[in-house]
DNA sequence: ACAGAAAATGAATGGTTATTCATTCAGTTG
DNA sequence: CAACTGAATGAATAACCATTCATTTTCTGT
């Protein structure tokens, strides 16, 4: 019931400005997993980070902007991750493709406090715009990125009949939805099964590549 | 800008409980849609009906409790339309499962509002358990409907390889997933074309049985 | 060690919103 | 038509919550 503070319990104000912003938006997801969107106050906000009150409005001015770098927060290291491995020169397609997969379903993705706030702000992203314009353009080049890695593996090999876009939207929705089934039934689907579904998928496409998991 | 009451305009005594009841729930699908399950207000939801503030707390007893009905609402429509498939004794499993998917992606369930109100409850299934126990045994009962429905499948055809039960999940993690997709950017992916996604992968499973559609 | 700057605090404020309930209104019965 | 019943109304209430800012605490440079 006392105040969780991750990073440093003590010594507050030795923080820098970036680090305490952090501190604050470690504390919202918190907050936004355990109590939802719609019940997290700034007094839950602060008391989970051990801080006052007011230290929200000090540092993110106003409780919306909280919310929307919270959002960009968990949507940049999600894209960071992601880049990293596209640009990584030491790894061919098929190597980037698993190392994507990897990432997806890796624990510090499919983390159920951040699974929560993915969606809670998916649900509201036809009300409120500004969500939805922050991961618009990432999505996208994600996506490109992906389509890009699906077209050199139909190079390769003897994949006449694959479609490279309609592979990656498939994935997507279908990674998508896995994440869906972590977080509201964490009892039934474990991520390393989520994955093992992932791999089955390319596995019908790139079957010269990939090979579905042994366990069932 | 003015009240829009999707049944009756006028002669609101008129309307039993029921009819009333099931109005509200209307309005507050339409709100949710539009101003997100924190934004969304009793004021909001009387005016979408165009009936007055207190008749919530009348029908409803309290805001919780109409936001259960709502999501309890929603869910039954889902469930029944698919229980009906499943129970029609002139359809065979193949006809059972392309009407599965054709009700997965009509009109009726892929209607915007509905999808922004699912994902608005999903969103927060971690921090109120109520929202999740409300479907989860629909959810199981629908899971095990359509594994079975594979399984007679696998059994017709030539399809040794297949395991009825990962197929269900990568079904049913994919269709998540197109509705998120059709909700976030609608101006990106079709009903149409998510359907053609998800026959896509159907047609990986059991080629014998499904092609996949045509249409870029 | 001290002064000034910066960070943090939390009581007070003001706006918002769910809920209540006395009153009004429409339909029904004798 | 008059008396009655229950649905509907919306002003008033009470609780909640984001934001402000005067004050306190900590840090930094000299």
């Amino acid at each position: 019931m006392e105040a969780i503070n991750t990073e440093l319990a003590t010594a507050p104000r030795a923080l820098s400005k970036q680090a305490r912003r952090k501190q604050l938006i470690e504390a919202t997801i918190k907050c936004i997993a355990d109590k939802g969107l719609s019940g997290t106050t700034m007094a839950d906000v602060t008391q989970q980070a051990g801080l006052s009150l007011g230290i929200v409005n000090l540092h993110f001015q106003s409780k919306e902007k909280l919310l929307i770098e919270t959002m960009r927060y968990i949507s940049e290291e999600y894209t960071s991750g992601l880049t990293k491995i596209f640009n990584d020169k030491s790894l061919n397609a098929e190597q980037k493709i698993l190392a994507h997969i990897h990432f997806d379903f890796s624990r510090k993705i499919t983390d159920r406090n951040k699974l929560a706030v993915w969606f809670a702000f998916w649900g509201e992203t036809k009300s409120r715009p500004t969500y939805l314009s922050i991961c618009a353009s990432y999505i996208s080049e994600i996506a490109s990125n992906l389509t890009e890695l699906f077209a050199l593996l139909k190079q390769q090999g003897d994949y006449e009949q694959v479609d490279p876009e309609l592979v990656c939207t498939c994935y997507t929705a279908l990674s998508d939805g896995l994440w869906l089934d972590l977080l509201v039934t964490p009892k039934g689907l474990k991520p390393s099964q989520a994955q093992d579904v992932a791999m089955h998928y390319l596995s019908t496409q790139f079957p010269n590549h990939f090979k579905p998991q042994a366990g069932q």
